[in-house]
DNA sequence: CTGTTAGCGCCTTCAG
DNA sequence: CTGAAGGCGCTAACAG
């Protein structure tokens, strides 16, 4: 299996039962004074955490949370940390756990639903408080064993199922369908795609979905795409930009998957001299930091990812009892009119 | 303290005791086939597997590691996920980690020294194989607890001081003074440095004086500074070109912090049509990926965070003891010729 | 206000 | 190849 990490036996040996000798009263003593919980005189109490500071004592919660049956951790299970947004959602949870004496522990699944099954067991086996995915697509087994966890469970990024108990995000349709009906009013009516792999992005896939539809209620369509194989990526933007012009000239805004690949649009632009957005308009998702920056502000959606790690840290917090019926949390998103569309 | 979270009754009752009587068979036996460890006929390995896939048992790593002594944890603490190098960072400790069943404790002290203090307090709590921090600028007591617990310290980012135990980094003041004498090189004699916070960013710093050092022994000097009060950022560095040059038009070359200062300085460039390198030029430092994209590549110094994360894993999977001397690990830095400067 | 008594769930001997 | 006993370090009752 693994590698396992035998405890230096050197000095850690270090327990209640030392201190507690050492200050002359009983492990219980001791225990409640490094917990702040329970009664104790202020003269033991200084006696106590004199030894303790003298010791280096550090109390193991490995031993305390299996006595108590109590948690300290949090999983948070997300496909990459390559892409910002998934950062920034950890951002979110580590300041919802503030002051909670939480802790998260963080797995990766690259993408893929069997890794995310591996790693949820993994989690799971530390026992945490409540887990916190992104996203709805998993394997029957991982649903199937966080349905049976009992904990509490957060679907991240969209709400566009049905949650297992909790989903915190916002809907990437709508959000697809708000950009076209934006665009539309704004006059544009060629309108190309600049994408991504869409088996690994599904909420990529849905906000074109949400888009289509607004769209075709205008009795419109998408006239050209150019789809990226891999991730998302300013380079693979500005390669798909160049190929969407080539092949279908006639078009006069671009939709991309996320700002990433926008970003790359806008850069091929200022490359080759082409006039935003008269010439060729961009529209992105996400409403990176990077896009207020440009020289000309990215037109864009913007969800607040942030927002969604806090808020699912905070729902968690605030009931920890799973309740029957499942929740949802909507971040709700913002057209940020920038100057490329 | 905090709030603690205590475990659902429901559901997760299921303990070896409960597959082992399920079973037939005794609870070592069903331990030592969840472990696979030590002979177990193939017949009851299956019987006993069987049922744990009935019953959905999955073991407590809680007590597992109470009993066995043996640590899954890894813990890290960086200063913040805001600024993308950390989670580079952070992907190289999850590579490292691949088929390691070792998981990552993620921490942040948000630049603060005293939190770092109560994270890495909270982090040897759960007695962790190892730990891995950012920078060597600790508390005393920080300090302390980390000599003390014996397990594997890590002191990532630069090597520029004497580690507790291992340093994974490059030396920022060696990439500094590269940069000068690169620079130098190329024919620039009037230098100008676009820079944020020292207090919270002491690499910054580093690379700053290995700078001046290489231009000073050249008989050159800086002429010019434009410092941001906070955290680096795009915006930031679009500000403080700004006013370098209204404060000093001679500047030919303007070394920056790091990129996302530099990335902002050619966006105001672009803005402002100035021409890029030959009016005025800019370097960078991280090699971040959106440098690359930019109509004209940044120059700048590649650093390899994804390395230093993943070499620092490495270093503490292959030797879990702690020698009695000191260990650095280069990661090294590589001057890359962009167009920009 | 403090001590005593039983475990928490699992793993490591050591027998058989 | 399998089982029984004891304990990892701490905490939750309960007494006093």
């Amino acid at each position: 299996m693994g590698t396992k990490q035998r405890l230096p036996d050197r000095k850690s040996k270090i327990t209640v039962r030392e201190v507690a000798r050492r200050a002359n009263v009983s492990e219980s003593t001791v225990s409640r004074i490094m917990r702040n919980k329970g009664l104790v005189a202020e003269a033991t109490r200084e006696k106590v955490m004199e030894t303790v500071r003298a010791m280096g004592y550090v109390p193991n919660r490995i031993a305390g949370s299996l006595a108590s049956l109590d948690s300290f951790l949090v999983g948070v299970v997300i496909p990459s940390l390559s892409n910002i947004v998934f950062p920034e959602v950890l951002q979110g949870v580590h300041a919802g756990l503030e002051g909670s004496d939480l802790q998260p522990v963080i797995s990766t699944t690259e993408y893929n639903i069997d890794r995310e099954e591996a790693v949820v067991r993994g989690i799971l086996s530390w026992k945490p408080a409540a887990i916190l995915l992104a996203g709805f697509d998993h394997t029957d087994a991982t649903r199937k064993m966080l349905e049976q966890s009992g904990i509490r469970v957060v679907e991240m990024m969209d709400i566009d199922s049905t949650p297992i108990d909790i989903a915190v995000g916002t809907s990437h349709r709508r959000a697809g369908h708000a950009i076209g009906r934006h665009l539309i009013e704004r006059g544009y009516r060629h309108f190309g795609y600049v994408g991504h792999d869409w088996d690994a992005d599904r909420r990529a896939r849905l906000r074109y979905d949400g888009l289509c539809e607004a769209l075709s209620e205008a009795g419109l369509s998408i006239e050209a795409h150019a789809m990226a194989d891999g991730a998302s990526s300013v380079a693979e933007g500005r390669i798909q930009t160049a190929r969407l012009r080539a092949s279908a000239p006639q078009i006069d805004v671009a939709v991309y998957s996320n700002d990433d690949m926008a970003v790359g649009g806008v850069f091929h632009c200022l490359a080759e001299g082409i006039r935003l957005p008269d010439e060729f308009a961009v529209f992105g998702f996400n409403g990176l930091d990077i896009g207020k920056e440009l020289p000309q502000p990215l037109s864009t959606v913007r969800s607040n990812r942030f927002l969604i790690g806090k808020k699912a840290i905070e729902e968690v917090l605030a009931s920890p009892e799973r309740p029957s019926e499942p929740t949802i949390i909507d971040t709700d998103f913002e057209v940020f009119i920038g100057a490329t569309a």
